[in-house]
DNA sequence: GTTGAGCGTT
């Protein structure tokens, strides 16, 4: 009954305290850290988000501890420790039954010591996987965008020049520059089936779906 | 094949 508490989905995380590992290796897993953390005490559970689409490591994990000493053990002895041949952070997580000491990302609890939790004012960045997106997505974008700029008035368009030309001239160096990779803007050797999709108004679906068409009901 | 500040899942 007097379980007040939901904090977080998972029950278990109520006993236990997350921790977040931070600058591991991008092919450091779990494993290799269960033996790490779990000298400092006892480790409930190790879980290291991946990306879903590559399914390689973010390069950073989270290690549940049974105990807070113990955590802070870790944190302190295993903070700093080279692994994979390279230093790791270890510092407690946002998430967890622990967050009751951690206002709005703010540590209420008294820092152990000089410990230094700011590490830095550099900007954050999002996922390295935002390069990719953008591949498919700067089309769109630029479709949109051409788009745009014509139904916009001629006279803020004098303002956006500025940033036109400039804009412009950062995603393609120079006209001349496509026809000297000899692509010439356009890909004539391409095939003409190809063609017919390239105008059409949706774009290329990718063929997700994996199901097989024969096995239907694979539960009978 | 790449990268390097951050806060998580069934």
């Amino acid at each position: 009954m007097s379980h007040s508490g939901g904090r977080s989905g998972q029950p278990a995380v109520r006993d236990s305290y997350s921790l977040l590992v931070l600058n591991v290796s991008f092919r450091t897993t779990a494993d290799d850290l269960l033996p790490l953390f779990d000298r400092c005490g006892r480790v409930v559970d190790i879980y290291i988000p991946r990306d879903r689409r590559t399914g390689d490591s973010r390069g950073f994990a989270f290690v549940r501890y049974k105990y807070e000493d113990e955590a802070q053990k870790a944190v302190d002895k295993l903070d700093g420790r080279p692994v994979d041949g390279r230093n790791i952070m270890v510092q407690f997580a946002k998430y967890g039954p622990n967050a009751e000491r951690i206002h709005k990302g703010r540590i209420v609890e008294e820092v152990s010591k000089s410990r230094g939790q700011s590490r830095s004012h550099s900007p954050r960045r999002r996922y390295r996987d935002d390069y990719r997106d953008r591949g498919y997505r700067d089309d769109y974008r630029d479709r949109d965008y051409r788009r745009s700029r014509s139904r916009s008035a001629e006279r803020y368009e004098n303002e956006r020049y500025q940033e036109r030309d400039n804009r412009s001239r950062s995603r393609s160096i120079s006209p001349d520059y496509d026809k000297r990779h000899g692509k010439n803007g356009r890909s004539p050797a391409r095939r003409s089936g190809t063609q017919s999709r390239s105008y059409s108004p949706t774009p290329p679906s990718r063929p997700r779906d994996d199901r097989s068409p024969r096995s239907r009901s694979p539960s009978n």
